[in-house]
DNA sequence: TTAAATGTATTACGCGTGTAATCAATTATT
DNA sequence: AATAATTGATTACACGCGTAATACATTTAA
């Protein structure tokens, strides 16, 4: 699977939410969201299908596209590799720049707290 | 200041390790580690010059080279672009990353705890 | 003092990306 | 059936990036 672009990855999150769709209802959706042209949709679209990250069948005229790549999957990877190449492979200072912005919200410490947890759990 | 790429990032890297350091001591370091050509690392010094985000003085023949932007300045601008970019504004995907790499050292996990501690501190 | 070496600045070039326009094929309309 | 409209495929183009090579300036060596 190769890279998606930023812009690609604005496409994927409008399949994310629904699938599949037609061209035209993604195109939608971005023109108001992004003031994208449709043909720079299309274009887009067309990448992704090149990248394998989505696919389509043929639905009489129009087109149906669905991801191929799952979000949960691709923030998963996205989020490791950010966190080797960005953070050096250390969580602490980006959650302490966080919470310096008060941007650290209760659901995030909870998240926190529970993976301390397993973690002094497995040290055992 | 503008987008630092990923081949620039490193130089960043390296600057970050340890300032004010010359051209050569710099690409001396990238050499070993990334196989990158002399002349290529003076094209991202240059490039990083422009942007911003090196400076440089001059010291007798030979050009000293410091970042400007800090670290910690970039990791916590990253994270949150990434973050919204990438994972929607929540922080806890990417802490679950962290737990599926077993990345997480003694050493984070003291410093995380003190942060909660902190944070709770504050909610009160 | 002229040549070699060293260090920086400028230029190069192919590829991916953002942003579309144009072409081609298929369906709908008159 | 011929033409118009719709939709996907192909082509376009400028800009940033990875990766250097070449040019220029200055210092050192012969």
């Amino acid at each position: 699977m190769k890279e998606i672009s930023q812009a690609e990855l604005e496409v994927m999150k409008v399949l994310w939410l629904q699938a599949p769709q037609t061209a035209n209802q993604v195109v939608e959706q971005l023109a108001d969201a992004s003031q994208w042209h449709e043909k720079t949709v299309k274009t887009l679209l067309n990448r992704l299908v090149s990248k394998g990250a989505v696919s389509y069948e043929k639905d009489g005229r129009a087109y149906l596209y669905s991801p191929v790549l799952q979000q949960s999957d691709y923030q998963l990877r996205e989020s490791q590799s950010f966190i080797q190449r960005v953070l050096s492979g250390r969580l602490a200072p980006l959650v302490a720049g966080f919470a310096e912005q008060q941007q650290l919200k209760a659901e995030d410490v909870a998240e926190l707290k529970q993976l301390i947890a397993k973690w002094e759990q497995e040290q055992k």
